[in-house]
DNA sequence: CAGGATCCCCCCCGATACTG
DNA sequence: CAGTATCGGGGGGGATCCTG
């Protein structure tokens, strides 16, 4: 334990160049693999259940428009977090679900979800 | 190890109403949290640094701009995620740092973004 | 059923100029 | 130094209509 480390200490010393870069940031791939208001939402939902069709998700992820899901789908299909399973026919009949990277990301973010709990309420 | 949990028995299986329901996602908050090009890169630099002040900021974060880095700043301020100490005089001096809740969530999601080390490179 | 096409809007952001 | 004010652009999203 060092005094040194201090609040007041660190923030009143001026031998403090910022030597951290942003550059190298891990997080804006993350932040880029989950942008789009409802990313989260079909990562969520596909990793609570189990795959789902289509409509299914429609039905689920209430208020989200065709155009939108599809848009989300393709990109997160995209980027290797979910797969899409096409099953010729009259109905046709698409299935998708959470890769194993994506399955892992579920994971993490569930756990990390319940941070929020500890913040007043909005 | 059961041969129903197979993917192909998923797949064809009709006896599976989706239960689940995206109302109640905790992921939801986490992503009005963390919205914005810029905020995961404001967590990280004040995480895997110190308590920075504004133009150190605005240098770290290269190509930012004073506006939609204030707007960052107030806004993960008022969500709890860093506080905000401003010392009187002149020049201003105004410090940015994490708070518990916040720190929790940028070693969290410090973790979580080696998992996109496993996708292929875009 | 699972989308594609189109139009419109709004919010986030960038750039510039200015201030306590 | 640490912002604010303002204008303008772009992309994600909503609504509607259409199709294999």
């Amino acid at each position: 334990m060092n005094s040194d480390t201090s609040l007041q200490s660190i923030l009143t010393n001026p031998a403090h160049p910022p030597e951290i870069s942003a550059k190298t940031c891990p997080l804006e791939r993350l932040g880029r693999l989950l942008r789009g208001t409802w990313t989260l939402q079909v990562l969520w939902v596909l990793g609570e259940g189990r795959p789902l069709r289509f409509g299914d998700l429609r039905t689920v992820i209430e208020g989200i428009s065709a155009k939108v899901l599809t848009e989300r789908l393709r990109f997160m299909e995209h980027t290797g977090l979910i797969w899409r399973c096409h099953e010729e026919g009259v109905p046709p009949k698409v299935t998708y679900g959470l890769t194993e990277v994506g399955t892992e990301l579920h994971d993490g973010l569930k756990r990390l979800g319940r941070i929020t709990d500890k913040l007043p309420p909005e």
